[in-house]
DNA sequence: CGTATGGTTGAGTCCGTTCAAACTGAGTGG
DNA sequence: CCACTCAGTTTGAACGGACTCAACCATACG
């Protein structure tokens, strides 16, 4: 099934090559299941694949926003920074998700990776040019940005008015229920950041998130199996938190 | 300016009408502004055009999603809900803002007007079918979509991140520079949502929202000049006290 | 084994909340 | 004209949930 004629797979840390896409197992998830034989065929050509390790910065809040992403596989988190270090992370990206949407020339965020990750890297410039001609995908694009400003309003109620225990539980059935919509098992599901990640996307201290996850486990709608392994115990208790029950 | 050989407007509370356009004074703030003449007659022709009373439901979440909706003139703002009434206010909109989007077919927010308004409301299946035929429209909507959400963004930093100063002092700056964007007066600046609005909309409770009020009145950085108008006496600090610094 | 890093737990503090009361101003009617 | 109402706002006092600061624990790694 992955396999097409080409055994090739970018490997090279920071590294960029042009193969694969007939071979992308993620297709599906990204913009790309819109395009034709041909468009695709476009479309790479303003491509480049960069695999790169964990804990490294794909662009800084404030740099020319010259490339737009996928992300093919592992896991990128977004953040913005106040003036005295504090952060907030406004979201994390998995396989099949798309980043660098903005709205001047500039980047409005910082992107890091959280896990290895590979992203398929395009020049904006001449992607937009592909948007211009291509209303059909301009159009998932809308889509796209719709749906996430619907889950930027869903983190707003969460950061605004939620308590530590509801935001704890949203986040876990979220992280959940994305991993099965992208075909991963939802349970146990994986959390790949580490807790000052959780906290500075919860809005909460490193402290509040182990302490809440601790509360969740004695409660019974849990289980910790290490290295970011959760068990959903009691599922529904678990959304019963999540919305204030 | 405004008179274009007709002295009609629509002043039925509730009615509508499908007058004017060409007499539209706010147009330019609209996504209307990327139109031609003969593209706007067939705008037109989906539009109706409603004047509702302050504190008037527009639309509740979880409603069929069959219209868009353009602020002519007046406030709206959108909020979401949970399940034992903590509300959190995702938005205020302003003359020329454009509300309705929704990645499913049903609103995400329920939609509520804080002054007495004017909305211009689109069929959105006929609206939808314009944007097909139009890519420069759609282009136009996914430039406001981006835009929406990096200031989504900046609202999580602040919900997630900011002290209750903070946010009062960012809250305020973002008022007045949004006034200026749409041609009106910055400073002083005028409130027209109540103190449990701004709350809902910043994370905090009335008492902490007037509190706040009052000691940025004390260090001389606003003055409260009665019915909803602040006077930014120290701009530059204000500014100042939104960062963190 | 020692060190480093990330995570957990504990004790005390503080900011924003909660509950309560007083104040303000616009509208109403005697 | 003043008394009254009522909603919105301000102020006060006490509380509490999350934070801060600190110590301890677990796992990985040289």
């Amino acid at each position: 099934m992955e396999q097409l004629g080409t055994h090739r797979h970018g490997d090279r840390i920071l590294g960029g090559d042009r193969q694969s896409c007939g071979e992308c197992e993620i297709r599906d998830l990204t913009f790309c299941s819109v395009l034709t034989a041909e468009e695709m065929a476009r479309v790479r050509a303003c491509r480049t694949e960069v695999k790169l390790p964990a804990h490294h910065t794909i662009f800084h809040e404030a740099d020319e926003a010259d490339h737009l992403f996928n992300v093919t596989s592992g896991v990128v988190k977004l953040y913005k920074l106040l003036a005295d270090g504090r952060r907030q992370i406004t979201g994390f990206l998995f396989a099949g998700e798309f980043l660098g949407l903005a709205a001047n020339r500039t980047y409005a965020y910082t992107a890091e990776t959280v896990t290895e990750a590979k992203l398929c890297r395009f020049s904006r410039r001449r992607l937009e040019k592909l948007f211009d001609e291509w209303p059909h995908l301009e159009k998932h694009l809308l889509g796209i940005a719709a749906s996430e400003l619907i889950a930027a309003q869903d983190q707003m109620v969460l950061l605004g008015r939620k308590t530590a225990q509801e935001k704890m539980a949203s986040f876990i059935l979220m992280m959940s229920e994305r991993a099965e919509a992208r075909g991963q098992d939802g349970n146990p599901v994986t959390l790949p950041m580490n807790r000052a990640d959780i906290g500075d996307y919860l809005g909460l201290t490193i402290e509040t998130v182990s302490r809440t996850l601790t509360q969740l486990k004695n409660k019974g709608v849990i289980s910790l199996m290490g290295s970011g392994h959760i068990l959903l115990s009691k599922p529904d208790d678990l959304g019963d938190l999540a919305e204030g029950f």
